[in-house]
DNA sequence: CCTGTTTCAGAACGACTGATCCGTAACGGC
DNA sequence: GCCGTTACGGATCAGTCGTTCTGAAACAGG
């Protein structure tokens, strides 16, 4: 029988996820990867095949969290109650280090393609989901109806990457109500 | 008399910045940037004293470039056709690669801090600008009596760095009309 | 030509990096 | 206890990193 592992893949994928939002993908080395999950570096070759591995790992993990919100969009009925609360829920998090998705999007050049991919979808996935909602709102006449919902849902999708970096070079600096209002001026 | 200098200050500093909105500071690796400078190494480190002169020489300059958006915002008199003027002219500009100011917000954790320091008042100054722009067309009238500028100067400097990192991920998909037309809800 | 000075090309250096390796530990089954 | 298996701690490895160093080149002046 095998010797029990010490180590909980979750936890340690959780953990590295933390430093990958603060360091990224090129900056989180692996003497602080293996010190902060406190994984032996024979485990985390054995586990997730080496750094890009972990990243992917970290990321995917990272991903589901953030999927709650995406959960929000996916309500029926489609409209823009479901935008205010996606809204809502979004500015009642902290980012102080960013998010580890649209962080990740300024290392296009150094993570592996794999990696850049899963953000590629992501953001699309973003996209598509508000877009729903405002062509929903829309049709049920909540929106005007020449409102270019392909537009304002690119437009919302770029806000939502800005707010995450405008946390890191100004925390607290943006709050909830401040953006609900600018998106009440928006939605109407 | 010395041997004559073969590179010229300026066109390294330009060169390096390209690499750097590409790869970051972390990233971009000296082997990399003598190819592409064309700097050979014991110039590097006399000209800028090192990697983090170099990217201080190229940050500085790159934020020169786009100060030209920055004087839109200064022209008198101050108002929404300063904005309109000021979003005509960045969304005309292609950010394949992000912009280097934005992208280093990412990398606040691993840029030396003095280079963040740079990053936090450029990030301070647009949105000073902003909202002095607003703040004026408030009291012309140009915007309710009870717009707050202030939070409004802060959600559009988040909406601009969104705009550069939405156009690393989804290149050319949010076009200019589609900007211009969500502003033109936000500000009436 | 020689001299002194600065810049060049690129090698060498020491530290750092991700990945591999080795001896030991921990376990159940026999 | 022994055995086989897997995970541990941490040393080692090969390559890469930013920085320093060295000999040669390029120049004007004497």
């Amino acid at each position: 029988m095998a010797r029990p592992r010490t180590y909980v893949r979750d936890e340690v994928v959780s953990r590295a996820a933390d430093l990958f939002v603060r360091k990224g993908y090129e900056g989180a080395h692996l003497e602080e990867l293996v010190r902060v999950t406190g994984l032996n570096r024979f485990s985390l070759y054995k586990e997730f095949g080496g750094k890009e591995g972990l990243f992917q790992a970290a990321l995917d993990a990272y991903l589901e969290r953030m999927d709650s919100l995406g959960a929000i969009l996916r309500r029926e009925p489609r409209g823009l109650s479901n935008l205010r609360a996606f809204y809502a829920d979004l500015l009642s998090r902290d980012f102080p280090h960013g998010c580890l998705a649209v962080n990740t999007i300024r290392e296009k050049h150094v993570v592996p393609e794999r990696v850049f991919a899963t953000i590629e979808r992501f953001a699309a996935d973003s996209e598509e989901q508000l877009r729903g909602n405002l062509a929903a709102a829309r049709e049920r006449g909540e929106l005007a109806a020449t409102t270019d919902v392909d537009g304002l849902a690119r437009v919302l999708t770029a806000l939502n990457m800005g707010l995450m970096t405008y946390g890191v070079v100004a925390p607290g600096r943006a709050s909830a109500q401040q953006v609900g209002a600018l998106l009440e001026r928006v939605l109407r």
